[in-house]
DNA sequence: CTATGGCACGGATT
DNA sequence: AATCCGTGCCATAG
């Protein structure tokens, strides 16, 4: 039975191989770094022959480096040489390597985390060892989106504690990863991630007093309005608008552990992790990128090596079983390979094609098709669209954007648009509006700016209120 | 009468 | 084959 199942298949072997490696490499493309996470530890957890060699450090700093972040310190320091395009991935795959682990149970337990045990894990060691009630009530109050439930007091009550010490905890889960988890409210949220957002970059100091005090007309568009409240120009206000939902999450929940029902919703898609950063290197003038390509696992996939030894002296009844088991880990790695190659080029010719986009903003942005790229990197449309979509990318700004905004063909005109607007003296109708982008080159209907309006959230003319 | 939004069509894109 | 996008036509509001 055995051999009559196992002879045909070794015939076979090299063509079932090669679609198989198709079509997983597809799917696998298709999947951004949560879900490619997900798959990844759901392989893990069933396959024995395949291996994870754990690391909490950052390869080039070994600094601790938390789960599926990149390492705040020191991760765009890695390149030497001075090409164009310099591409490294975070962690490499490889499909053999010696190592002499051992196989155990443990390692093909499901690797899975919820949330409150992945914050608790970071700040356990900066507890005592009473605080970690506190710490384990306040977590398992937390909602879907991160949020918590109960108030300090309430904690502080129960555990008959003072109340201080309960906040001492609460901010030290605050400001764990994701940033913002614990806290009362969305506001909160916001405004613990604002005071945690360190990197040198500009923050117009009224944000926190937006945030404070105009999140709901944040939330519904009301700029104008917030910027009468306010006394400041509706574009200042537009500006740290932009600003939060680009940076900032109001449900720190959703940003790791933001699953299928999260994903209808466009707007939350930007708040992701990002699958690809971008960085810049070198003189400012004429900076080479760094582009990445995440990686969402820490460590190094293989197939294990001690599993492979007792194939040797595998039980009958279990060979082809484990035969099995060997041939599809392999495929998964080659696959992931693969996957990440594909990103790679991908990358590196868009990061090429809309360089002044990624350097400049919005307004720099080419039309380009997928089409096009496809056409020139030699690939099929659809694995180009499959990479594309469901992804996000981290420009040098610290804006992430799905990638699929590298293919948007009105972008520049929106954006023109918009600067028009901003400028305005008196609000334009729709038909000056034809014709002012008509000088900029861009010869469009008069239905369709009333479309990208719309898009942009811009009101009709007759209700916008020049101040 | 002017400005704008809804609907739907056709061509391009995925 | 399905979806997206720009656009024209028409109804409606101001």
């Amino acid at each position: 039975m055995v051999n009559q199942r196992f002879v045909p298949r070794q015939n076979t072997s090299h063509k079932a191989l090669t679609t198989a490696h198709l079509a997983q490499t597809m799917t696998l493309l298709a999947l951004n770094n949560q879900e490619l996470l997900e798959k990844i530890q759901g392989e893990l957890a069933t396959n024995p022959a395949l291996d994870l060699n754990e690391t909490n450090h950052c390869p080039t700093c070994q600094r601790i480096i938390k789960n599926n972040s990149y390492c705040p310190n020191c991760s765009h320091s890695a390149s030497n040489e001075d090409p164009v395009v310099f591409v490294s991935s975070r962690e490499d795959i490889s499909s053999s390597r010696n190592s002499n682990d051992i196989i155990s149970d443990d390692e093909f337990t499901s690797q899975q985390e919820d949330l409150p045990t992945y914050v608790l894990r970071q700040i356990a060691t900066e507890l005592e060892i009473d605080e970690r009630a506190l710490a384990a009530h306040i977590l398992s109050s937390l909602d879907e989106d991160g949020l918590s439930t109960t108030s300090n007091v309430e904690v502080a009550r129960y555990h008959h504690v003072s109340l201080s010490k309960v906040e001492k905890v609460m901010e030290l889960i605050n400001k764990s990863d994701p940033i913002g988890v614990g806290c009362s409210s969305p506001k909160a949220a916001l405004l613990t991630q604002l005071d945690m957002i360190d990197d040198g970059q500009f923050i117009d100091p009224l944000t926190y007093k937006v945030i404070d005090i105009g999140l709901d007309n944040l939330s519904k568009n009301q700029y104008e309005l917030l910027s009468k409240k306010l006394g400041v120009t509706i574009q200042r206000i537009e500006k740290i608008s932009s600003f939060i939902s680009s940076n900032l999450n109001p449900y720190p929940g959703r940003a790791f552990w933001g699953n299928v029902r999260h994903q209808e919703n466009p707007t939350l898609q930007r708040y992701k992790n990002p699958d690809v950063i971008i960085n810049i290197q070198g003189d400012p003038n004429d900076p080479q990128f760094i582009v990445e390509v995440m990686w969402p696992i820490r460590g190094t996939l293989k197939l294990n090596p001690a599993f492979k030894k007792a194939m040797a002296e595998a039980p009958e009844n279990k060979s082809g079983e484990w035969k099995e088991a060997i041939e599809k880990a392999n495929l998964l790695i080659k696959c992931l390979i693969q996957r990440n190659h594909t990103l790679v080029q991908l990358m590196q010719k868009l990061s090429v094609l809309q360089r002044d986009y990624i350097l400049k903003g919005d307004a720099y942005i080419k039309p380009i098709t997928r089409a096009k790229l496809a056409k020139e990197i030699g690939v099929h449309e659809s694995t180009i669209s499959r990479a594309v979509s469901s992804k996000s990318a981290q420009l040098p700004s610290g804006k992430i954007v799905p990638i699929s905004i590298f293919f948007d063909r009105s972008l520049h005109i929106r954006t023109a648009l918009k600067e028009i607007i901003a400028n305005e003296e008196k609000p334009l109708s729709d038909t000056k509006l034809v014709k002012l982008l008509s000088e900029y080159g861009y010869d469009i209907a008069r239905r369709t700016v009333a479309k990208y309006r719309s898009v942009e959230g811009i009101l009709p003319a007759h209700l916008r209120n020049s101040q």
